[in-house]
DNA sequence: TCTGGGGTCCTAGGACCC
DNA sequence: TCTGGGGTCCTAGGACCC
């Protein structure tokens, strides 16, 4: 096999402040304002996106709506409009798939490009060297997601994806940041642990009180000293640290299509609602809501859930799942009657719960939807129910206990 | 920092089987 | 049936990401 030759073509593209640019262009008037996107002013929910405006007021996303109110009351609340993300995503993917047909979307406003090889594609006389190129290229297509649908974004390019991610973030807002082959580990060493991905504020606790700040300390650690806190991370976390990880880009993360031999799906499908007050009655009749809606996700994509889980979260914060194995179904009357015993076998503190939620896993592939005769009756009305939504839209068909007490 | 909702991945103990 | 080791599934919890 032939060396690897490290050279920086993994690139990291992110769109700055996402939610509140797709607001601004619904909305020009909310340029230049301070524009916090997550739910109503005061309201339950918590920070989603927030503008550099707000941001100077020391709100960031995460935090509560209601902290994020006392800090800038004079901003501009928006619930939110998940449909134009997504919209505005696919058509960044769009634009960003003319560059290089190596893609992969991370999340909503995320997304990693591969532009190995593509040198002699774009090269110019002007280029000092192929890392020009790419740098040019890479600033073109941040231009081209400006000019085309008004969206500020930002870029990172390194060796490995987790550099490019951490260098994309260096470069925010609306910058273009390459770090050089060679170049990676003093890029690197001077930063805050936290600014490596994979280290979260739990790891980053834990780093502290050994003396860890920056990732050159992590970097010169003993092993001994990380492998508690790490696990079998520790020595990936490492290399990722002296920007040494892989050149690779993985695979997709929602793994929408995917599936092995067996019919086994990848991923989870759930719901999860967290109410202010709320008595048993309610909690159950919320419970009912949430399998008919995981089923008929499920459903629409085609698969079957294999695990029901149920999550209950007291107003400690204390948080336990129950899960079961049960026969593939997308059925919602089956799944809500696994779900409600879990749920009163597993509500046992003399406590009020702030959330509930379902989750469906062990996903398979339903039966082709050819032989429709293999269905049995609740698979039938399940379905009958999908074509009437289909038509009058989702709420206009719902399970009795669902209806009866959320009206 | 009193904390929404959608996910992914890892760990670890116990059951069960050979 | 006082006894081994490995493989795999199930369940519960936790860290992390956006």
């Amino acid at each position: 096999m032939l060396p690897s030759v490290r050279i920086a073509r993994i690139c990291c593209l992110d769109l700055d402040t996402f939610f509140v640019s797709v607001e601004r262009l619904l909305d020009p008037s909310l340029r230049g304002k301070a524009v916090i996107v997550g739910g109503h002013k005061g309201g339950r929910g918590v920070v989603t996106s927030s503008s550099y405006e707000a941001r100077t007021f020391g709100v960031r996303s995460g935090m509560s709506i209601r902290d994020a109110t006392a800090l800038a009351p004079h901003a501009v609340f928006l619930p939110g409009h998940a449909g134009e993300y997504s919209d505005y995503s696919r058509r960044t993917r769009e634009i960003v798939e003319r560059f290089s047909p190596i893609v992969i979307a991370a999340s909503i406003d995320e997304q990693y490009v591969d532009f190995r090889g593509c040198e002699s594609l774009y090269r110019k006389p002007g280029d000092a060297d192929d890392d020009d190129t790419i740098l040019r290229v890479v600033r073109s297509m941040v231009r081209a997601i400006e000019d085309e649908l008004g969206l500020p974004a930002s870029a990172g390019i390194a060796t490995s994806k987790s550099l490019a991610k951490v260098a994309c973030g260096l470069a925010k807002p609306n910058g273009v940041l390459f770090v050089r082959a060679g170049d990676e580990e003093a890029t690197l060493a001077p930063l805050p642990v936290r600014k490596l991905p994979g280290i979260g504020p739990v790891s980053e606790r834990r780093l502290h009180e050994l003396g860890i700040e920056t990732l050159a300390q992590l970097v010169a650690a003993d092993d001994a000293l990380l492998r508690p806190i790490f696990g079998a991370s520790t020595s990936g976390l490492r290399r990722d640290a002296r920007g040494l990880g892989s050149g690779e880009l993985g695979r997709e993360r929602p793994a929408f299509r995917e599936h092995d031999p067996r019919g086994a799906v990848h991923g989870t499908i759930s719901n999860e609602r967290t109410f202010a007050e709320a008595n048993e009655r309610t909690t159950e009749s919320i419970l009912c809501g949430l399998c008919e809606r995981v089923c008929s996700r499920a459903r629409r994509r085609g698969v079957r859930a294999g695990t029901v889980t149920l999550r209950l979260r007291y107003v400690d914060f204390h948080t336990i799942t129950r899960s079961r194995t049960i026969t593939p179904t997308s059925v919602d009357v089956e799944v809500h009657r696994v779900v409600l015993e879990l749920y009163r076998r597993a509500r046992t503190r003399p406590l009020p719960v702030r959330l509930v939620g379902v989750a469906l896993s062990k996903l398979s592939l339903e039966p082709s939807q050819l032989s429709l005769a293999t269905f049995d009756q609740g698979d039938r009305r399940a379905r009958t129910v999908d074509a009437v939504r289909d038509k009058f839209g989702y709420h206009a068909v719902h399970l009795a206990t669902t209806v009866r007490t959320s009206r």
